[in-house]
DNA sequence: TCTGTTGCTTTAATCGTTTAAAGAATTTAC
DNA sequence: GTAAATTCTTTAAACGATTAAAGCAACAGA
C-alpha cells in the first residue's frame, strides 16, 4: 500500500511534476496549463487518492501551517475552554494546533516552546508561568511570532491577548459593596504573576473607592499548592473573628470550589451565613446547593483574537497588539441581597 | 536572526555536512570521526546555538515521531485525562502529540484523521464515534498503525485499549444490590456505541444473576443531544410510579450530573429519598452535599498503555493487542445502606 | 613496486514538494 | 518566409537533513 506521490499522479498521466503541482494548486489558469491537461490530472488525483505530503511541502515552503500553544494546566477550566476556542478557529484558518501543558513549570515551559520551534511551528500561542520571562525574551530574540494570553508580563513589551482582570476585580467588588455588603475577604492565590496581583489591586480600590474598610487579613494568600489545607487556614480565623466578613470573594474557580467544600464540612450556609463571589466560573458550580455568583471570561473571543493576531503577526510581519477583553457577570443566589 | 543550519556549522569548521551530521547523531565512533573534528563540530554546534530543522528530518527519516490523537470532545473529563496521560508518556518516549476533537461528528472525525494522516504523524490514538466504522477500515486499509481507545468495535479486529464496561456495571449493580437495593434503575445514553450498550448488558445480567426484577421501564435510555430535557423526562415518570426505584445508576459523568442537578431542584434527597450510583467521576460531585458513589477508569494506565501499544506498533509492524482494564470504585454516601 | 588495509572524509543521492527559468510548439505579424 | 509572440511543458534547483558509496592518504606487507 505505498502512499501515492506527486510523481505517480505525472507519470500516470503522461506529464511532468511541475504541471501536476500547478494544477492542484489552483495555479491551473495563472500557468496556462491546457484545459485537456488539468482535467487529466484533477481526475488522476482522485483516481490514485492522492494526498500531499505536508512535510515535504512545509520544508519547501518553510511554513507548517502548525501554531504551537502551551498551557499551564491543561486540566484548568480555562485550558480546555481556550484550547478548544484556538482549535476552532486554527482549523477555521486552515492551521493545526500542537499543544502542550507545563503544569507551571518554568523548566518544562522552556522545554516546550523549545520543542515545538524545532519542530517549525510557524508561532506561538502561550500561557506562561511564574518565572518564564526569562524564555518570553529568548523567544522574542529568535524571532518566532508568539501570543500570550491569559496572562502577560507588563515589563516585557510583547503581544498578548488578557483579560483586565483590574477591572473585573473591581466590578466583583462594587456589586457587593452595592448590594449591601461591608466586610469583604478577598481569597487569592500567593503568587507574583501579574494577572492575579491585578485581582488584588481591583479589589482593594474597590474598597478605597466605595469607602469600605480593608483590613489586611481579609486579603489572603494562600499557596497553590496545597489548596484544601490553604483554604482550611484561611476560612477559620474569618468565621472566627468577632466581626467576621460577610463577602468572600475567590480570585480562582479552583479556589472557591475549594472554599465551597470548606464551608459546606462546616455547615456554613450560602447565602445566609456568609456571600461567596467567585471571579471565574466552574461545571462544578452546578452541583452546590446555591447557584455560584461568578464572572465569565470570553473565552471564545480571547481564542480567536490570539489566533487572529498570531496568523497577522505570521503574515505580516509587525504588529503591535496588546488585547484587553472585559469579564462577563452571571448572576447567582451565592451572595445575599440586603 | 538567520536560523543556524546543518551547512552553517559545516562551513565554520571547515567538514562536509555529512560528518557534522554523524557527530551530532552520535555516530563518531562508529563513523570513525577524527577526534579533533568531532570536538570542534560539537563546540560549533553549541556556539551557533544550532537547532535541527525537524521538518527536513522528518521528510528524509520518513518519521514525525508524532502521534495523532483523536478525542470525541475536549470538554469531557475522560477527554482531557487522557490527554494528559497520552501526553505526558508521550513526552517520556520522545513522540509529540497532535489533537483534535471531534465533536461527536462522523464527518470531522474523517477530516480530522485525514489531516493528520496528511500531516504524517507516525500513528494515531482514536476515541472513534458513531457511525465512524467506514472511516477505522479506511485507517486499516491505509496501513497507518492506530489504536482506538475508550470505545471499538467489535465487529472490527483492530488494536484498542478499553474499559472492561459490562464488569463495571456488573459489578456497581452487584454493589447496588448487596447494600440492600431491590428496584434499580438505569439511566444510559440512546446510542450504537458497543461500550455503552455493554454497560447495559452488564446491568442485566446482574439483576438476573442476583434474582431482581428488571422492567423495561427502568433501563432508559435518553438523547444525548438535550440532556436536561432528556433527563428531566426519565426521572419524572421514574419518581411518580407505585413503587418507585430505589436507586438509580447513571451511564456517565454528564448524565450524572444533570440528574443530581433534576434531583436538587425537586427537592429529592440523596440518599435518604433514593440513591444515587455514577459509573464516572466528576470534579463537579465535589461541590454536592454528600460525596457521590462512582466508578473510577483507570486514565493514566489506559493512556500510557495506548502510547506505548501504538510505538510498538510503528516500530515492530505487526502486533494485535486487545487491553481491557478494570474500572476502580469509589464508594461515597449516595447510595442508602439498608 | 604493487596490493591491501586502515582511518578518515567527501560526494552525491534521497525524502516529496514548489517554482523560476528555459525549452518547444504553434500562431501571429510583417 | 522569417521573426516575434503566444501557449504550453519540462528541467532542475531548491528546502535541510541522512547516509550509502566512493575517495584519499598513509602505511604495511610481499
Amino acid at each position: 500500500m505505498k502512499k501515492v506521490v506527486l510523481k505517480d499522479i505525472a507519470q500516470h498521466v503522461g506529464v511532468s511534476t511541475a504541471l501536476v503541482s500547478y494544477v492542484l494548486n489552483g495555479q491551473a489558469e495563472e500557468k496556462q496549463v491546457s484545459k485537456e491537461n488539468a482535467e487529466k490530472i484533477k481526475l488522476a488525483a482522485i483516481e490514485l487518492n492522492y494526498q500531499p505530503n505536508q512535510v515535504a511541502k512545509s520544508l519547501r515552503m518553510r511554513k507548517t501551517h502548525t501554531i504551537g500553544l502551551v498551557v499551564a494546566d491543561i486540566n484548568y477550566r480555562f485550558s480546555t475552554g481556550i484550547t478548544r476556542a484556538i482549535e476552532a478557529e486554527a482549523k477555521r484558518l486552515n492551521f493545526t494546533v500542537i499543544f502542550g501543558s507545563t503544569n507551571e513549570s518554568p523548566d518544562k515551559f522552556t522545554e516546550l516552546t523549545n520543542v515545538l520551534v524545532n519542530r517549525q511551528v510557524d508561532g506561538l500561542i502561550l500561557v506562561p508561568g511564574e518565572n518564564s520571562q526569562q524564555q518570553i525574551l529568548h523567544l522574542q530574540n529568535s524571532g518566532i511570532p508568539f501570543v500570550l494570553i491569559d496572562r502577560y508580563f507588563p515589563e516585557i513589551d510583547t503581544n498578548y491577548v488578557a483579560l483586565d482582570n483590574y477591572k473585573a476585580a473591581y466590578d466583583a467588588v462594587t456589586y457587593l459593596v452595592t448590594s449591601g455588603h461591608k466586610r469583604v475577604s478577598f481569597i487569592n492565590l500567593k503568587t507574583s504573576m501579574f494577572h492575579l496581583q491585578e485581582r488584588d489591586r481591583g479589589y482593594l480600590d474597590a474598597l478605597k473607592d466605595h469607602h469600605l474598610e480593608s483590613r489586611p487579613e481579609w486579603l489572603i494568600h494562600i499557596d497553590g499548592d496545597d489548596l484544601p489545607h490553604g483554604i482550611a487556614s484561611a476560612i477559620q480565623p474569618l468565621l472566627n473573628s468577632a466581626d467576621k466578613p460577610d463577602a468572600i470573594f475567590l480570585a480562582t474557580d479552583r479556589l472557591t470550589i475549594e472554599a465551597l467544600k470548606r464551608l459546606n464540612t462546616l455547615g456554613v450556609k450560602v447565602p445566609d451565613d456568609i456571600s461567596v463571589l467567585s471571579f471565574d466560573e466552574s461545571d462544578a458550580f452546578d452541583l452546590f446547593y446555591c447557584p455560584v455568583t461568578h464572572g465569565r471570561q470570553p473565552l471564545e473571543e480571547m481564542g480567536e483574537a490570539a489566533v487572529k493576531t498570531l496568523i497577522n503577526l505570521i503574515n505580516n510581519q509587525k504588529i503591535n497588539k496588546k488585547l484587553t477583553f472585559q469579564a462577563g457577570f452571571v448572576p447567582g443566589k451565592s451572595c445575599r441581597e440586603t
